[in-house]
DNA sequence: ATGTGCTTTGGGAACGTTAACGGAACCCGA
DNA sequence: TCGGGTTCCGTTAACGTTCCCAAAGCACAT
């Protein structure tokens, strides 16, 4: 029941051997004999040798530095993922932990720099935004070579050698937004719209997926028509929503899946077919907290942005003290349903938890720096 | 920046005594004059000590020992409140946490001899089910003042001396059910009603009154009825029910608010109504799924009881390693909305996390000690 | 003077790991 | 045979706390 956890001295005990050189294997550092390091690591393994973590801080009292390589916070969604990320770094009791953060202003501008700049000084893991996955795949595959973990938040890069990700579960979102749609229309014939950012994008297609299927399944009597990429672009959204409404008169309902739903809406109200639509939208931004109190927006998929963030922290951290023994790297967080009837408590929430950080970060400051990075401009 | 953490040494070094003794003055231990340990309390603060956990875990090894008082296995909700206890207890890296799971079979039938026990055992900390708050409020006082700390989950004790308490958010619960009943009603005149366990508990009130609130503020054509209450009693559930079917032929929905949605459906049914009828519950269990699926439940308000375990596990962890230094101790939960669309999602969550934790027992199995207590029946 | 009991204090050892230093053994060329 | 280099390994001092034992000081009785 209580048995002692094996510790190195037990381990170079069996062996007839110092400590010092157990150490020096297990962390493979050179200055062990090929043969004796095999020995030790498999009697590691026997004794079932897990690292004493309080021992480990205490003598070595290096912190570690984490990139956080995101977006600008133009959209709130990118500063709470931060927040998120500050709040769970600094509830770390034992270690210090250094965040840096390096932003772009856009996608695409400065991220690759932002890369190259944290490993060349040789952070000890990454927390990335990967938005455009093929011009980035390498940039992972680099700092994983440079043993430099890298979690992707929001999006995944598969087979980039990312040692985990965190994002919000695209299939619950596209089917709860179908459920909510056809429950919302009801009995009521028709078509409905999905728009989204590139067809191209696995996260988006899923999404797309996942809403159709539902809506064929369980409500026959709506039409799912084919997705409308808006490549973020407001432009691009307004004009295309204009034709949608010209080319399908018996539109019900539109189904937002990016952050782009004001231009979406824009062309409703212009098109004088507001009332008439049913709109889901997703995240939750200032813009569209009026939209949705009025009653245009009949409801949003909140992705939750400070607890991706947090999830992300956790599973970067837990992988830089663990080694990547840990449990399964692909966090899919539930989606939140945000209506008028409780958009405040979420409203509230993401104030409230602001000022809690702050405390925290007053109650310990010495413990726990954190220092800005501007990726471009100076 | 980048200042080193004062430690004990300090402190003895500035006061020219010894650190022993600076030890048991700040842990008011006896064998320090009154003098003596008033200075270096004031020294102390004056250099901002914080205690360097690591070296604290390291040195002395001792394990929390935590109990946790909470109703038997017969409802879902329960066993997995205590599965994500245990999970954020196997994720605790540093230290040895000992849980004793103190079930009792019903409501009122063993708990307080649960919390006798575990004072008398002298454990480090409790969380509790404070089902009958007038009931349990002495024992929390008691514990209180024997200096074990107690979190409440589910449910407030409020003046009791409990520490924290984490709980989903009732008007948000109430709020977006009310925002659904509308929605999915459409533009349908009728009256709708509300059933909940105890008008007299708190959390039950508010939910009825953010239900009744936004329903009147934001669907007009909806009224709401006076809330049932069925005192967890599935006779009287289904008694009333069907009563008030008869005296309301208008209904055009039913909110519930308890667990004791299987005798409302069935009441439903056997009056032939649960075509007409809108009804959107709470929480998530087996009997329910097949409900939902049928699409006789058009949502469910899912209190998330894995969150809330794990929450209420943190928050007393950080009471016990912090001395109640930390961030607020009140959380409330969001409730998540699930619908035919994405149930599936936390169906499989929750078989799928229950694998995880049991992978991570068997990885350190000398860590964590976890022993089961059954409360009464031998 | 010596011993006994008490309170206040000092002085370690231990916890498990890291990292630096030093030493033993070996090989090679002068 | 001796210095110089390399490879491998042992030793040891930290890291900051906890906890126990002993030492010092004092009062009081023997």
């Amino acid at each position: 029941m209580g048995e002692d956890p094996t510790t190195l001295h037990d381990i170079a005990r069996t062996l007839g051997i110092s400590i010092g050189t157990v150490h020096r294997a297990l962390h493979d550092r050179p200055g062990v004999s090929p043969m004796t390091k095999a020995r030790v690591l498999r009697t590691a393994r026997n004794l079932g040798y897990r690292p004493n973590l309080a021992a480990r801080y205490l003598s070595s009292k290096k912190a570690f530095r984490i990139s956080i390589n995101t977006l600008q916070g133009t959209t709130s969604f990118w500063d709470e993922v931060r927040a998120g990320i500050r709040e769970e770094a600094g509830a770390m009791l034992m270690e210090n932990v250094q965040l840096e953060f390096r932003t772009y202003p856009s996608l695409g501008d400065g991220e690759e720099e932002a890369f190259e700049s944290a490993i060349g000084e040789k952070v000890d893991g990454i927390i990335t935004f990967p938005s455009h996955v093929q011009k980035l795949r390498p940039w992972i595959r680099r700092a994983s070579r440079a043993r430099i973990p890298v979690v992707c938040v929001a999006t995944d890069a598969p087979n980039s050698g990312r040692v985990g990700m965190v994002a919000i579960d695209t299939l619950a979102s596209g089917s709860i937004a179908a459920d909510l749609m056809g429950r919302f229309l009801g009995a009521r014939q028709g078509s409905v719209a999905v728009t989204l950012f590139d067809n191209a994008i696995t996260e988006h297609a899923e999404k797309y997926e996942a809403f159709a299927a539902t809506l064929r399944s369980l409500y026959p009597n709506l039409q799912v028509l084919d997705a409308i990429e808006d490549y973020d672009m407001e432009k691009e959204a307004y004009r295309k929503c204009g034709r949608l409404f010209e080319e399908h008169p018996d539109l019900a309902g539109i189904y937002v899946t990016t952050e782009a739903s004001i231009p979406v809406l824009k062309a409703a109200r212009d098109a004088n077919l507001l009332e008439r639509l049913t709109i889901i939208t997703t995240d939750l931004f200032p813009d569209l907290v009026a939209q949705i109190r009025s009653g245009a927006v009949s409801a949003t998929i909140y992705q939750r942005p400070r607890t991706q963030g947090r999830m992300a922290f956790r599973m970067l951290h837990e992988f830089l003290v663990d080694g990547g023994g840990g449990s399964s790297h692909q966090i899919q967080l539930a989606p939140h349903v945000v209506m008028r009837g409780n958009m405040d408590f979420f409203l509230q929430r993401q104030s409230q938890e602001s000022v809690d950080e702050k405390g925290g970060q007053l109650r310990e400051p010495a413990r726990n720096g954190s220092r800005e990075w501007l990726g471009t401009g100076e």
